[in-house]
Order: C-alpha cells, then sequence, then structure tokens
DNA sequence: TCTGATATGCTCAATATGAGTATAAGGAAT
DNA sequence: ATTCCTTATACTCATATTGAGCATATCAGA
C-alpha cells in the first residue's frame, strides 16, 4: 500500500477556530485522463504556474476542478462536467483512484491557506482533438517516467542513474537501522538483484525516487537535487500531480489484467496487433505475438467480425471487436499479460 | 467501477455562499476494521443513531473520525490516531478504500447541513480485546451480507428470496429500454444463469439490492420495503456505511489473490489449515485442502517452522510462517484463489 | 492394537503457458 | 508471372500449473 509522506512543514496551528466536525479544508478533483494513439500512451495536461517548483515556471498539471456539491449529485458527476467545459472531452469509463490528502499546499495561498485534499480519478478515452482552453496537451506518459518503458528492453537509466544514484542515497542513510528494509525496498521496485520487473510497482518507484530527491518535485524540500550532472529524472509536474500520475499508471497496468478495460481505449473494431500495441503501451513490455492472439482468442476476449484491414502492408488483418458476453462466462476477464517477450 | 447513486433530495441551493474553490464540504474518515476469529470475519461497529433509518434507532455504524489537518500530517495518521483513541486498537496493515461523495448528509445538520465526504480505509489486525468505548463490537461480516457466504454451498436465501425479488423488480421495471442491460448486470452478479459466481462483486450485489429496494437502508428513499414478508436482506447500518462494508470486502477478496495481506489477520506461527480457514471466510468459499497447501507452500508463501500445533486432534500440524523473501521472488504474490471446493 | 481424527505426500489427467516453426495472403520489384 | 519482402494466422511441442483424488503418517483414546 501507499506509503505516504509528509511534504511540508510539520506544525500548522493557530487557525481560524474551525467547529468540531469541519476544519477548513479544501477539496479538489484532479482528472487522469488516458488515451492511446499508436505506440504511446497520452495523458492530458494542462499549464500551471508553481511557485513551489524550482525555477518557479509553468509547469505541466493535470485537469483540476473544484468540488461544487451543490452542483451535482456524486463527484464523478461534477468531474465530468468540468471535464467536458475545460477540455472539450466527454469522459468514457471513469474511475475514482485516489484521495490524497497530504498535498503541497497551494502556495497561492500561502502557508496557512486551507489544507488541500484532491479526489484523483482515472478516465479512458479514445483520443480526440482538444477543443475548449487551448492550454491542453497530450503527452507521452513515459516523458514523466522514462524508466517505466521497457518496451525496447531494460532502460539503460536504470542501471547507468538510477541504481547508482540510489546506492549512493543508501549509504548516506548508513546506521539507521532500517538500511536492510530499505535496501530490500529499492531492489523490489527496480527489479534490481535478480528481483523481477513488476510493471505495477510504478508508485513505489516514484515515492523512492522522491525520497532519494532524484525528481525535480522533491528539490523544494531539502536542498537541491541528489544527481551529480544536476539532470532530475523525467518531466516534473505541479505539486504532487506526478504522484498521482504514477498511482493511475500502476492502476492501470494492474486493471487491464483482470477487466477489459483496454477496449475503452480502442475504436469498436481494431486488429489483433493493434490491440496488442495499445497493451503493450500500457504495461511498457513488448509481448509474444502468437501468443498474445491464442491468449485474447481463446479466452474469449474478442471476436472476428469478417471485415479486414487492408492497410497492414503485408496480408490483410481481420477486423475483431471486444465480445461482451465474456463478462457473463469468466470472473475476471482481462488481458493477464504473459511474460514478457524476451527483448524487441 | 462502482456507479454511484444520488441518494437524496436533488437540487440543493441557496446556501451560504462560499468562496469559489472552497464549497462547504466536511471531510470525516471512515474505517473498515478487520479481524478473522476460526471461522469467522469480523468487522469493528460502533452503535449510533440513525435518523435516516426506518425505526429511527440505533443502527451498527463503522467507527468514524474527522478529519484534524492542523493535527496529523496524513489522512492515514489521523485515521490511526482516532482509531487508537476511539476503539484502543492499534491499526496494522491500513489501505485506503474509497472516497464516498455523494453520501446522505448527516441528519442532525438538517437539510441544509454542509456536505459530506468520507474517505474510508480499510484495516487488519489480529483479533485482540477491545478497550475504550463500549460502544465497540466485533461482528460477523456476514450478517451484513448473507448472501456472500458459499462455504457451505450457494445460500437458499439466492434463489429463494433474491431472485424472484430482481424477478419481480426487472418485471415492473418492463418497458424501459435498459431492461436487457439490467437483467444481465444482475445474471452477473449474482451467478444467475449459469453465470459464474464472482467473490468479487459485492459491491455491485449490494447496490442491485438496493436499487430494487430489498435492503433496509433503501427504504426511506422511495417507500417501503419491495420485500413482500418486509424482510429485508441483511442487518442494515447507519447511513451508506453498508456500501462501504461491502467495497471493503469485495477489495479484500480481490487483494488477497496477489498480495499477501491475509498474514496481517494471523498471528506469526500458524498451521496451513488455519490459513486456509482465514482465506476461506473472507473469500466465501472452501477450498482444495491438498491443493491450497501445495499453492501456498510450492509458491514459496510459506515456510516450515520445524514446531508443531498438538492441539488439532489427529497428526499434529506443522506451523508455518510467512516467507517475507517471496516479495522479491514473485511479482504478485498472494493466495491466487483456485477453483472453489464441489461442496461442503 | 485398533479406530477415528487430522496432516501431509503423491499421482494423474486436463489445461495453460512459453517459445518457436510453418503457412497464408497481400504489395512491390524484376 | 515470378520472386521477395511483409505482416497475419495456424500449428507444434516441451514444460508448468490446476483440479481432483488416493495413499500414507501421526496423533488420541478405546
Amino acid at each position: 500500500m501507499a506509503t505516504r509522506r509528509a511534504v511540508l512543514e510539520p506544525a500548522h496551528r493557530s487557525r481560524r477556530a474551525a467547529p468540531a466536525l469541519s476544519p477548513t479544508v479544501v477539496v479538489g478533483l484532479n482528472a487522469v485522463i488516458v488515451a492511446v494513439t499508436d505506440e504511446v500512451p497520452r495523458v492530458l495536461t494542462v499549464s500551471r504556474t508553481d511557485h513551489a517548483l524550482a525555477g518557479g515556471g509553468p509547469a505541466d498539471a493535470l485537469p483540476f476542478g473544484p468540488l461544487r456539491p451543490e452542483q451535482h449529485r456524486t463527484l464523478e458527476r461534477g468531474l465530468r462536467s468540468w471535464a467536458r467545459q475545460q477540455t472539450g472531452i466527454g469522459l468514457g469509463y471513469v474511475e475514482q483512484l485516489y484521495t490524497f490528502g497530504d498535498r503541497f499546499r497551494d502556495p497561492r495561498a500561502g502557508q496557512d491557506g486551507p489544507w488541500m485534499i484532491s479526489v484523483a480519478y482515472l478516465a479512458l478515452v479514445r483520443e480526440q482533438r482538444l477543443a475548449g482552453s487551448s492550454e491542453a496537451h497530450w503527452r507521452d506518459w513515459y516523458d514523466y517516467f522514462p524508466w517505466e518503458d521497457w518496451r525496447s528492453g531494460a532502460p539503460t537509466l536504470i542501471p547507468q542513474t538510477i541504481a547508482p544514484a540510489l546506492d549512493n542515497w543508501l549509504a548516506q542513510e548508513c546506521g539507521k537501522t532500517d538500511l536492510h528494509v530499505r535496501r530490500e525496498r529499492r531492489d523490489i521496485a527496480f527489479g534490481l538483484h535478480r528481483t523481477p520487473w513488476d510493471t505495477e510497482r510504478t508508485l513505489e518507484r516514484y515515492e523512492l525516487l522522491y525520497e532519494a530527491r532524484l525528481v525535480g518535485e522533491a528539490a523544494g524540500d531539502a536542498g537541491g537535487s541528489a544527481l551529480q550532472d544536476a539532470k532530475d529524472l523525467g518531466r516534473p509536474m505541479a505539486l504532487d500531480h506526478r504522484r498521482i500520475l504514477a498511482t493511475a499508471l500502476g492502476r492501470l497496468r494492474g486493471k487491464i489484467k483482470y477487466r477489459p478495460v483496454v477496449f475503452e481505449l480502442l475504436p469498436p473494431a481494431f486488429t489483433l496487433w493493434r490491440l496488442q500495441r495499445v497493451v503493450e503501451a500500457l504495461a511498457g513490455i513488448r509481448l509474444h505475438k502468437q501468443n498474445f492472439r491464442r491468449l485474447v482468442e481463446r479466452g474469449g476476449l474478442v471476436e472476428g467480425t469478417g471485415q479486414y484491414d487492408e492497410e497492414t502492408g503485408g496480408r490483410p488483418a481481420e477486423l475483431f471487436a471486444f465480445r461482451r458476453e465474456v463478462l457473463r462466462e469468466r470472473a475476471a476477464p482481462g488481458v493477464r499479460l504473459p511474460g514478457p517477450q524476451a527483448r524487441a
């Protein structure tokens, strides 16, 4: 389970007295809106000035909206409503992700500003043009987490940069009693020392890098980056949005294995190869093509439509569609990821 | 994904004007604290007067506490703090469950009271005496969800009461275009019409019963119970707490399959049979004994301690312990439930 | 020592998985 | 038309994993 940490000052007293049951708390909603085009998984971001971030310039942020209980009967409806207004996108599949409570406080509000809670949602859409505010962009998910993409083999970033930096960090912490625990945590998270790579541990990895101050967001906390060459890992985001994004990635990677959510990202008819590329893009690994086909076809997840895609360059590929009946037949229908393909 | 519904009056305007970003929202924390003794999974409840419930008497409720951001740096710390004060129990494993936002408003606050959001957590503990407030009780989980316990075969409640009542409900809704969708939803949820029983769909089942007004909590919504004999299904709880409980049960049932969380409910050393009984109690099904042993032993989840429990009545059983190294070796270590045992 | 428990070991068929090899059906170059 | 390149799809086979039993071990008590 996610271990949460305090990110700002410890004590924080003497505020306007609040009634016993209602401390001064502001609740907001964040959305991680995901689409996949071709080989790349994308997330929708907006620009936002973040005074906490080193440099203070505008940073990528997740779409954010206030909770308006007087207007929307449920959190999810509220989310759908402002998401449509802000981005012009109608959300399809939506699921609640996590509620983040120990947030960076909003710097605009100052140290005494209200405590911020945000309920984050994960939404899956088929990619579409962006209407509405032009502040919004689709960005490659792996810009933020370059170490998560294993589709062309293990990223050199891990042995070359991350592993030594984490070693360094551990060395500095020497003497602490929990050194052994941390070392194990590091190995498990990053698949070091003959531990297998677990695609779902995205949050653990990000939090570890944060603690070791290897990502830009951690700079404000205690001194600058811990990396020698001052080049932080991955593209930073505003506030704790990258943590939210890491949570979303891990959740999605887990979910495709036992619920047929991939199809939310695809058109109604698709080739098996396209389906596979989407799964690979999300999971960040390559799969064995023939076995993947066997898996989804014999698993009853898809059915042929009899139509063919002529654009493949070789033999035309049959177009398949999601087979809804599978929901009745199998308890946990999803793309149970077989082991990754050796190398690309 | 959970489909949330509005439970109270639709429109709700003209409140004291709130600043743009901070509507009047109260945030609370709920805890589902679970333990398993012998064959029964238990949840910690407190008594609470619920004016919304038919009869208006005291009802079971989940432990509840306010969010005190000025005191606790994270939501989870706040939770642990008041849980210890209220129940005398120190929580071990804690994980965030879900944030419920379209709640019954607190009846004491009246219709114009503040909007209520509650962040629910799941906590696993080894059973212990209750200190502190004597309002707290350990209750059998299946008192609230009798249809979820399949350990002695399919509950007769389902074919005898639930299925006909749901049929009834569907019949009344006839003409609606989504009749087919609802029928499918019912079949999938309750394993009707040769659909397999999915232990994890606890929330779907509860919500379906709620919509069909077969549980006590739904009575306030629109007329009385829909059951002829006026006997609602399962023991009711205050507000939407039973919905939270259903969420917790489903989550826990899912989680034991791929994370070694069962061990949080057991002492450090245990017999395999005891481990199996705990898993069965949570999953609500019986398992094949020899295969279960093979699963956990060869899966590297446990290791023998060399000590034996002489209290078994027959041949003494070896005491086993959780094997932490499995976290390194396998990506998703858990008790992957094999198919259920035919019948008890 | 026999019986009734329970624990633990072992077998075996059925199925699923990992990793290939083989064949089919297009387009483009010759 | 033939050859070659490309991608799709079909089939094979050794190796795990699973579902279901039967068999044996080790205790308590009659």
